[in-house]
DNA sequence: ATACAATATTTGTAGATACAAATGTATTGT
DNA sequence: ACAATACATTTGTATCTACAAATATTGTAT
């Protein structure tokens, strides 16, 4: 279905206008699909964010600024965000010894096992997401898009 | 800047993964850009489309259910979405009399006329965001967002 | 050493969102 | 007509988000 009819626009909209509308549609589709899968299992898409966030630390540790310049949405209140990770057992916070304005966030072993079991689920959801599209068709989306978002440096 | 450079993940993602991310990342900094300038003239990005679908009734009516099908963000709470825009004066509403469970609700003058202001800085803006982009590569971008989204029908 | 600015995080709070339950109205079957 | 069901919207409430202000710590200039 074309954007047009998928919001029912009796207007021929002009480019600009309905690749923005087109994105902001089909995201939200997305995400829905998303947050329906991660709900069952307690977590919303900026919590499932930032745990992917600290498993790709390795054990490193993580600051708060890390986590927000690393984050898809980056104006979530971070703090409140990691008390709710940390409540679940799955985040662990130290303030960090050297600076101590700073604090040190690692995932903990309860957070990587659930990673781990989400891992396939998710992993299918994004695939049946974009069933549509083949490899090729995903190549060039991923390269518009990464185009498309330098006009942020400019 | 590629989407793993942009998240800063040193690994190499699946495709569906590193489409997904890319679509939610990209679409969060279009959303960003388009807050930012309707926030200056008090209205949300929900608001604006409210008003938007209100305008291409063209003097007809649109009920509740009508603008929560058509709108992008489908589950804002419409009722009070409406309250909003009655209170700012760009939007009346009345008590549907043929089947008085409905209601309808209009666009006002003053809500055309912010409308009408808002469609060249509007219009402006989303250029700047798609600036990076052909018209060919937005047509590209158009059919393969239109193609994924039937995942859902299926 | 002291004051001032910069950095990192937390807290307060107004407003928005998600979801379930409640309300009021219309339709259908008996 | 009456009860049961469906429909359209509103309301209640817990949670989340955005943004500004407050707090705590560190760095720098005099």
């Amino acid at each position: 279905m074309k954007i047009e009819e998928a919001i029912k626009s009796i207007h021929t909209l002009a480019i600009s206008t309905k690749t923005v509308v087109n994105m902001m549609y089909t995201s939200r589709i997305m995400e829905e699909a998303i947050v329906a899968v991660l709900k069952q299992y307690g977590l919303s898409t900026p919590q499932y964010n930032v745990l992917r966030i600290l498993r790709g630390q390795h054990g490193n540790a993580a600051n708060l600024s890390t986590l927000q310049e690393r984050m898809i949405d980056k104006n979530s209140n971070t703090t409140r965000l990691v008390d709710k990770l940390i409540d679940k057992g799955w985040v662990k916070r130290n303030v960090c010894e050297r600076n101590r304005r700073k604090i040190e966030i690692f995932i903990t072993d309860d957070g990587l096992k659930i990673l781990k079991q989400l891992d396939p689920i998710v992993e299918q959801n994004n695939e049946h997401i974009l069933k549509n599209l083949s490899k090729n068709e995903l190549e060039e989306l991923n390269k518009l898009l990464d185009k498309l978002r330098t006009f942020k440096s400019e």
